[in-house]
DNA sequence: GAATTCATGTAACTTGTTACATGATTTA
DNA sequence: TAAATCATGTAACAAGTTACATGAATTC
């Protein structure tokens, strides 16, 4: 499971507590992946009964103890197995809300299909704006993890959520143009 | 529930049986939504259950007979208010387990990610092929639910595919080159 | 004095996956 | 004669979401 294997491969870089790994989901990785609290400390708990993370309590400056888990020997074993045999095709979910919707809502008509585009490319530019600002968190998460040359590949992740924002964009503003070339009223389910 | 509205979006086009849906997600909108055939099952039979849809049973030229399903007004109005009411963040799932294998991979080495990008690349080029294969068939689509109409905003929605496709593919080929350029022997995972 | 951050979790539920079962007809 | 297509489902399980509970310390 790939959930797993993220939080796994996170505390390989260096030990951490649940919620350290919950706001490393959220603020720097979340383009491409995300984890509810809930599913993190299950997984924390599966990982350490097979014996792949150990954790240890320490007191915190602010707020309550921490359980702080690092990886074990076995643990590195599993991650390596798992990194070295990529399927062939790794089924990533292609699965789309919004454009879900959009496919459908245009048996509503066209200008709810305009309006939400217009409402999309303003997401889409918010989009790129936090991705600006992953990548200038990114020298200092190389820094907190100790590792300078992960930055190298973190660059070629980070690209791909740059071509995907500026896509998404060029995208919306063809298809508004399209969309005003088109002829009005159709029928649809509002009439 | 975005799937069970795919279903009921699907089903107000055209009356279809299960198999009939699990065929359309396959072949025609696999690219930005997919569906199990147990999930479909299901759905249909609480939608079924809301008075959302109808079936009957009608003897098949080939093979067993078939549990055929219309929308009825109920769920025409149910289809609507959803259509109507789009969250101002739509929730769109950005999981992308090859980007989490790629960004863990760096931990592997360097030979391990251009290894891995030079096999993407090639079903980028596949994905490519499948678009235009899926554009081929529109029209005969646009045919079998009687909306000629409907081309124009599929076309929108297949035009999204094309530019997410062809950005993953100049993605590929800029990491690859400068994957290349990059100083060898960084220590890793095994060693 | 209220909201946010730090910190860990549980419970109930919904959604998605994998594997199986059945059986006729058609195409290679 | 073997494989693919047509067609409908069930069962068991895995993964993801939502809502809740607790409570200290800090910032606005």
């Amino acid at each position: 499971m790939s959930l797993s294997y993220a939080i796994l491969g996170l505390i390989n870089y260096k030990p951490m507590t649940g919620y350290d790994l919950k706001k490393f989901f959220d603020d720097s990785i979340n383009f491409f992946w995300s984890a509810q609290t809930s599913q993190i400390y299950r997984e924390l708990k599966t990982w350490e009964q097979k014996g792949c993370i150990v954790s240890s309590v320490q007191a915190s400056e602010k707020g309550p103890d921490k359980r702080i888990y690092s990886i074990t020997e076995q643990g590195m074993e599993s991650l390596k197995n798992w990194l070295s045999d990529m399927p062939d095709e790794v089924d990533e979910d292609n699965r789309n809300a919004f454009l879900l919707r959009l496919f459908l809502l245009s048996q509503l008509g066209v200008e709810e299909l305009v309006f939400q585009l217009k409402k999309r490319l303003k997401k889409y530019r918010r989009d790129l704006q936090n991705l600006k600002d992953v990548e200038g968190k990114m020298q200092e998460y190389a820094h907190m993890i100790g590792k300078q040359e992960e930055v190298h590949f973190w660059k070629i992740i980070l690209s791909r959520g740059f071509h995907d924002v500026e896509s998404h964009i060029h995208w919306a503003e063809e298809s508004l143009e399209y969309l005003e070339n088109l002829p009005k009223d159709k029928p649809n389910l509002n009439n």
